[in-house]
DNA sequence: GTCTATACGCGGATAGAC
DNA sequence: GTCTATCCGCGTATAGAC
């Protein structure tokens, strides 16, 4: 076994942190090779040019997420049960992960325009297996007849800005954060989500 | 009354489409004044280099949110009114002018590295303003008690995302693109925020 | 006040030595 | 395979004519 793949790993972390942080256009080649601790040229033979290079870190971020969240749903028997997995795991994984739920935020900012092909089919992807969750818990009849498309953005865009604007809100509010762990975001978002906010 | 209003006015609407669509860091000081049928020496003459034009765009954009915001609420009475008021002249904002959720979401997913102190303020303050009506509501009695701080990511959260990218949901999938409309948008995601997807 | 022409640095990309 | 040195275009910013 070479030592290839650990070297491909390192560039791909280190271009991932600098994406997640400046976008595309923002993200400096230099930076991130700097980061890896190689130098440009070396990363030009081992991945290709800036293009292939963020093409690669958001296959594998969105891979990850989905696979990630398909194991969680397999695990779960109900549509509630279904949804809390869902919301846990990517919360979990918008946390130590910040690069996907940035990319994402970032392309719906910007309409989609520098987001290759195959990212935007990660993108429906996702956001499939989510609405098929929708689907599941209104067939079963746990859930209200609601729109998958809206709950699945209710989910998502909830999601990532709590997760991405965790450190932010400790910094600026101290003393009202909100939630801030993973389990601490999946955990009042599912309440919110599941029984509303309208006493009764 | 000279024409100087009207033209700063073309800049800067001309820079918040630029800014709105590529970032910071993607958007070009040329193809602004090239929009605004100016020519690009003429353009730091009248406002500034390139931050001073994001810094005016943002501030811009924000106030007219929160005046929106703040006018809406006053002609309510009761909180679930005030929560629909809100949804709708926020998801009416977006879906206008999509610079101020696509800055917001942009600064979200980079940490707010890139924001003015003067825009991390008036985010603030749109937050704030929405978190002032949970409690109202939570205080009149009309609300479960929530967590602010969640409900306000969840209201800015789906509605900036649903706002950004009904075009392209719209453009993807014409068959069931969930709601597109500022309308549709407020109305759907005011249905399951107030009473959740939980059937009972 | 308005516009053309240009300076200048930054950053992506690669040639070529080893 | 690895690294240094360098190219070159692009984009911000401004000088200077009118």
């Amino acid at each position: 076994m070479s030592t290839k793949k650990l070297d491909e790993k390192t560039i791909l972390d280190a271009a991932a942190e600098e994406f997640a942080e400046k976008g595309f256009s923002g993200a400096r080649v230099d930076e991130i090779a700097r980061r890896a601790g190689i130098n440009k040229a070396m990363l030009y033979y081992r991945i290709g040019d800036k293009e292939e290079l963020y093409r690669r870190v958001i296959l594998r971020g969105q891979k990850g997420m989905h696979d990630a969240m398909l194991k969680a749903i397999e695990a779960t028997h109900t549509a509630p049960e279904t949804v809390a997995a869902m919301l846990a795991v990517v919360a979990e994984n918008a946390t130590e992960n910040r690069l996907t739920p940035s990319i994402m935020l970032r392309e719906i900012a910007g309409n989609g325009k520098t987001l290759p092909d195959e990212g935007l089919q990660g993108m429906r992807k996702l956001m499939d297996t989510i609405s098929s969750m929708v689907t599941m818990g209104v067939e079963e009849g746990s859930f209200r007849s609601v729109d998958p498309v809206t709950l699945q953005f209710l989910v998502t865009g909830a999601v990532f800005t709590l997760s991405l604007t965790a450190e932010m809100r400790r910094r600026l509010s101290p003393e009202k954060p909100g939630p801030v762990t993973p389990s601490e975001i999946a955990e009042a978002l599912g309440d919110i989500i599941c029984n509303g906010i309208v006493r009764r």
